[in-house]
DNA sequence: TCTATTTATATTGATATCAATGTATTTGGT
DNA sequence: ACCAAATACATTGATATCAATATAAATAGA
């Protein structure tokens, strides 16, 4: 009887230092936890305090663009805004120019909040760039980039329908 | 009445181009996604390949350096350990040396599971290595340990107990 | 116009994540 | 030996995440 399935001890090495999937999930949870310990005070978690962020625009937004943006599930989006409306800070409106989409339009006290918690922002951002290699945050910043854009460009079925990637937010 | 809690427009697109924690998060995301669905075949996700492959080693480690190796809070891994136990998977076993460890251990179906999921990693590791700019993996990786351990450099409390650090790893 | 398809979002179910808290065990000081 | 503190893990509650699926509205083709 084969006992032969056995991962020698050094590949299980190998992997846990190659693999970039598994270092990004590290330093998403590791980063998470930092900028969620500093913007408690403001009463706003790292992704909330993202979201709200990207909603901050002259013109409110529909969710896709936001999802895409923030390279998440529509879904995942979807339940996101569900506290921050409780707690009245994003408003979700119907757009009478097609009753499909919602558009999502930070309120008075949202602002407020993501005005409060923006200082909170720089200070952190400005500790953790500090403790990077002199110039290695802008190359980080693009390969994390290229990384983001993967899932499109990797065909999963045999053929791929190309998938009308909309802008997420012009400047 | 002052309205100007207003972030200027300007203000989101530098965070939104700038910000660390946004990039990590959202290539944490892409990334989970895409090795999620190459080992969808094999019945793991990302996560439960990372912690499985963690685990293959010559003596069981107990929990607490495996949620440190992850850098994810200790009750994540009570939680994520859940569904392998169900599958039959892990083992979770008591220490009889300190009745308040428990001990991981890989079962012969998990092993296999692991094995079989092992060259579906290979090759999609290949790609996204392949899909960066030559020699930025390497220091990608760098960076992103440095990201990540910088949780317990940001003293929280004006006064900090060291954190006993157990080596999470031996090789 | 009618209708099949596409598009935009919502719902459900399962897992992941962490803060706050609880419990059991060990350790250290006396 | 005793007891307070520290250590290791579990539980609960809230949110995050995505796959699968459902619903509603717009679009395109006949």
């Amino acid at each position: 009887m084969s006992n032969s399935i056995e991962i020698p001890f050094s590949t299980t090495l190998l992997v846990r230092d190659t693999c970039l999937c598994l270092h990004v999930q590290r330093a998403a949870r590791a980063l998470a936890r930092l900028f969620d310990d500093a913007l408690r005070p403001a009463g706003l978690t790292n992704g909330q305090f993202s979201l709200m962020m990207s909603l901050n625009r002259p013109e409110p937004p529909p969710m896709g663009p936001v999802a895409a943006l923030l390279a998440m599930d529509q879904t995942t989006l979807t339940a996101a805004l569900k506290p921050l409306q409780r707690k009245g800070w994003v408003e979700v409106m119907e757009n009478p120019k097609d009753r499909r989409r919602r558009l999502l339009r930070l309120t008075a006290e949202g602002k407020a909040v993501l005005a409060k918690a923006l200082p909170i922002w720089e200070a952190t951002h400005a500790a953790i760039d500090a403790a990077l290699p002199d110039g290695d945050a802008t190359r980080l910043r693009q390969d994390l980039q290229a990384l983001s854009g993967m899932s499109g460009e990797m065909p999963k079925p045999s053929v791929r329908r190309s998938p009308h990637r909309e802008r997420a937010m012009g400047e």
